[in-house]
DNA sequence: AGGGTTATCCTGTATAGACAGGTTTGTGAA
DNA sequence: TTCACAAACCTGTCTATACAGGATAACCCT
């Protein structure tokens, strides 16, 4: 068979075959003819359907997969992805790039490098006993000069012995770890806070000033990592994203 | 051939050969060895070196390109993907459902729907002329019976001209314009504010509280659908995710 | 030396055929 | 009736092969 002749949409012969596959089963999805959990075709009905081959049928399955419209149970079939409505991603960056990239200049200061014994909650949050010892930063980011994050940090002395050995004065924290313990999970969390008076002075702000608290907890193989508490000011910060679907609208 | 035979790794059978393909291109990567741009093996390359067939070197190559660690480039080569350092994603749902996840009573309240000239902010917004006419509505959301978020809505009438048709009362705006407005684009801000006084009495909270705002814009096929400003108290409310990398751990 | 042609390499796509292993359902035996 | 086995179906993986088209470098002719 010649390849890229018996184009499903005659007038759209530049179009891949998976990718027609893939639009015609989205659009079943987003016109609600295939509500969530519905059964969509088999590999095998879709080579029927349109005539191609299970692999090109299989492709286009994996990446509506790989876009979250549809999940597969091995065995069993095919199935419409429950849509999470409205529900969509915020990137978080890393303070210095995000700073670089806007064009100003970035610069930090370490205030505190020490082990220390964990406290009960940061015990609890990195899975240690309360007491263990504990490695602990302060760390100062500035935006042309103005102090943008205040980036408080503790490492789990059990996954990264030799935290402190380096220099840190030099390199920030993060980017030593970013480097060094690669993380396969991590936890996000967002709060509206107003400072301690410390916080506000390390921050050069009023105390009533709202700030966004980031909490950001990383996991390598199940172990804890690293927590890190980043205050920002309001006024000088604000978390945004923005994202675009690579094909066709999203209902979810 | 035998299929499974030959493994790389001769202790993990279990694993799929693109899989261990992928495993040991990331681990090239991620120890250092294969930096940004690094041109890596070409499919024909990863054939001779793993004695797999090339379709099965391409699948390993694709999922990479998926993961964002590898670019390619259509009859030049792959190469190392620059690194994100210590970027990732931060899921928003919809608040509904979040709350219903937590077994906890969800209400809403219609507070207005109406239609409203566009101020000059909420004009820019939404790529309105000043003055031209919008829907806006206002919706308190409770959960267990306490007010969690102030929703602020403006809905661009040359998309969905219909929205003051529907029942709002009964069907909170969000659920409708998802289900008929699909969108392909999407930008979050996350702002900590503290309230206005007229913000506070809507949440029963006291005005020096701090809230995070979260404000969304979507858009469809380039044209801004809705602007949405969620006032969330702080001490009711947070913003949270986690997330888990699927196959190794990762460097960005 | 300059410019166009050609050979080569590489990715992208597509196919047909094959085996493995999970799930469901039906059938036959105890 | 119930339990065990087998058939049917489905996804997951892998191979060998093929053609199209972009990019690049070598080469040859003018």
């Amino acid at each position: 068979m010649a390849t890229q002749s018996r184009a499903i949409a005659t007038k759209a012969p530049a179009l891949a075959l998976y990718e027609q596959v893939k639009e015609f089963i989205t659009r079943k999805i987003q016109d609600g003819s295939w509500p969530s959990g519905y059964r969509l075709p088999s590999e095998h009905e879709l080579v029927v359907q349109f005539g191609i081959s299970r692999m090109t049928a299989n492709r286009a399955l994996r990446d509506l997969v790989a876009q979250g419209r549809v999940v597969r149970h091995s065995g069993v079939g095919s199935f419409v992805a429950e849509c999470k409505p409205m529900s969509t991603l915020l990137q978080i960056g890393n303070i210095e790039s995000d700073i670089k990239a806007r064009g100003h200049d970035y610069r930090y200061e370490l205030l505190v490098a020490e082990r220390v014994a964990a406290s009960p909650d940061v015990a609890v949050w990195l899975d240690l006993r309360s007491g263990e010892s504990v490695f602990h930063t302060l760390c100062l980011h500035y935006e042309n000069g103005k102090q943008v994050q205040l980036e408080n940090r503790y490492v789990n002395p059990r996954v990264v012995p030799d935290f402190l050995s380096q220099n840190l004065t030099v390199l920030p924290p993060s980017e030593y770890l970013v480097r060094e313990v690669p993380f396969d999970e991590i936890e996000h969390l967002v709060d509206a806070v107003v400072p301690t008076p410390e916080q506000a002075d390390y921050l050069g702000v009023a105390s009533h000033e709202p700030c966004l608290l980031l909490t950001r907890r990383t996991w390598t193989r199940g172990v804890p990592v690293t927590l890190v508490r980043c205050l920002h000011p309001a006024s000088r910060y604000r978390l945004g994203s923005r994202f675009k679907t690579e094909g066709n609208p999203t209902a979810g």
